[in-house]
RNA sequence: GUGGUUUUAGCUCAGUUGGUUAGAGUGCCUGAUUGUGGUUCAGGAGGUCGCGGGUUCGAGCCCCGUAUCCCACCCCA
């Protein structure tokens, strides 16, 4: 019996529509990132689970997808000898690799390995899936597309400043053109942590204010108060992260407010240093990029030191980021190399189509098949000349095919035109060529009905001269 | 990992307090159409009601389990 076939949770399959419009996706941005000086690198499916481990925190962890290993597992950990005693030796005797679950480590891992043939900096973009074990749900798939571009091997910020034009860039030509792009630093944060309570609180003040705009106010306060803060801390949190106002203008205040941080006061000219250098852009535009700074934007990912960015589109249901990125100061150094500095960009695939798909902003032209012609033969004879013709008008760089059966029963017989035709036009195939019994070459456009006698050389000519 | 929800024809979905033979739209097939498609009209085919148990004289409907979809939390692209 035939057992209904299925795909894994939080996968899915793309008909030629849904490739055709991701596809138009990857090469626009893979075209901006080109322009920009990056160049592609690809890794394997598979790292070893060593390099991704302990790198996401201890949500990541779980979110891993491991590979079983294959071998002998069992013997080896029923043998009476074996010398498996803790959970850390069992897991490394049945898993030892596991799926990607970004893109950004498993690059450190390559500038590591491969240090002594790159030039520094190095700019590299790379388009590949990555795995989250998460609990699927609308615009969360535990396989999607990341594109990422980073630099690693320079500090300075106008990577910072090529990243912001990169996502910009992007995203218009992508027509989604009401985002908003936030950025923040991982120093100012690290700032408002030691004016507010101590540096150590960072991450717990971190998590609970990146979530302000969801639970609000109240929500914050209630999640800081229930891990010790007490109500003069939350208050004076509250006086830095709700600043309002001009970008210049909030940077200013909070300047003020963290001047007894060196490393707030750091991250703040950083942010100043960047939108600064944004002004002569900006002045040379029509479309101005609209960065907005965000103190309570902080970023899951543990290993950002610097500027942190985030994505999301203002139009549409989707609410989640589309894009994300930050600068790590030490990523490299986990794999033995110091003094490395990278920053880098994401965009999101799989959510970028999801925006684009519900704002109905990819072009017409992607759903079309790319075929321009269908030669129709109905018999062996003229089936031959059709063979002899569809090759020249591929040889002039027309996208054709040859209906390939002819009819067979006898009602196909007495309409021998019916299935040609019905595939043309399913297709949506804008001409076809009829070859008559007598010889004749009938050139036919499908939208207008007109039908032409010619030769082949003006049916070539016809069809080349038309966009 | 926690809580909620969805699953019925190829597709999108109805289906009453549990009661004869489970419906619609769309798509598909056939014909009206004598080498020519989309439109229209007429007719036709197509369903293990996600899967496995249970309650009942009787289950698409009630109960339990399981898979799956979607949603919220957590976290994130």
């Amino acid at each position: 019996m035939a057992q209904k076939p299925s795909i894994p949770k939080g996968t899915r399959d793309f008909g030629p529509a849904e490739v055709q419009k991701r596809k138009y996706i990857l090469s626009t941005i893979e075209t901006v990132f080109k322009k920009y000086g990056f160049m592609p690198i690809e890794t394997p499916t598979m790292e070893n689970l060593s390099t991704l481990e302990g790198k996401y925190g201890d949500e990541g962890d779980k979110l891993l997808f491991r590979v079983l290993n294959s071998g002998e597992t069992w013997e080896q950990i029923r043998n009476p000898k074996s010398e498996i005693r803790t959970q850390g030796e069992f897991n490394k005797v049945i898993t030892e690799k596991g799926l990607r679950y970004d893109l950004t480590v498993p690059f450190a891992r390559y500038v590591v390995m491969n240090r002594n043939e790159i030039t520094f900096p190095f700019k590299r973009y790379q388009m590949q899936p990555v795995w989250r074990a998460d609990r699927p749900q609308r615009g969360r798939y535990r396989e999607f597309w990341q594109c990422d571009a980073d630099v690693v091997g320079s500090d300075s910020l106008l990577n910072e400043l090529d990243l912001i034009q990169i996502y910009d860039e992007a995203f218009r030509k992508l027509g989604i053109g009401n985002y908003e792009l936030r950025m923040n630093n991982r120093k100012v944060l690290a700032g408002i942590a030691e004016v507010v309570k101590s540096i150590d609180v960072i991450n717990s003040i971190a998590v609970a204010i990146d979530k302000l705009d969801k639970i609000g106010e109240e929500g914050v306060r209630k999640e800081l108060t229930e891990q010790g803060f007490k109500e003069e801390e939350l208050n004076r949190l509250f006086e830095i992260i709700t600043i309002t106002g001009e970008n210049e203008a909030i940077l200013n205040q909070l300047q003020s407010k963290l001047q007894t941080s060196t490393e707030g006061l750091q991250g703040i000219a950083e942010l100043k240093f960047i939108l600064q250098s944004l002004q002569p852009i900006n002045q040379s535009t029509h479309q101005p990029i609209n960065l907005k700074l965000d103190f309570s934007l902080a970023r899951g990912l543990s290993y950002y030191t610097g500027c942190i960015f985030e994505v999301v589109s203002t139009e549409g249901s989707l609410k989640s980021s589309i894009g994300g990125g930050g600068r790590y100061d030490n990523l490299t150094g986990i794999f033995g190399l110091t003094n490395v500095s990278g920053v880098g960009i994401s965009f999101g695939l799989d959510r970028i189509y999801d925006v684009m798909d519900e704002l109905k902003l990819f072009p017409q032209a992607l759903n079309a098949t790319s075929t321009k012609v269908l030669v129709c033969a109905f018999d062996e004879h003229t089936q031959l000349t059709g063979i002899n013709i569809t090759k020249q008008l591929r040889d002039a760089g027309i996208a054709s095919e040859l209906y390939p059966d002819l009819p067979k029963s006898n009602k196909e017989k007495e309409k021998p035109m019916l299935k040609p035709m019905n595939y043309a036009d399913a297709l949506n195939i804008p001409y076809t060529v009829i070859l008559k019994s007598d010889g004749n070459y009938v050139l036919k456009n499908m939208t207008e009905k007109t039908e032409t006698v010619l030769s082949l050389n003006d049916i070539i000519h016809h069809l080349s001269t038309k966009h």
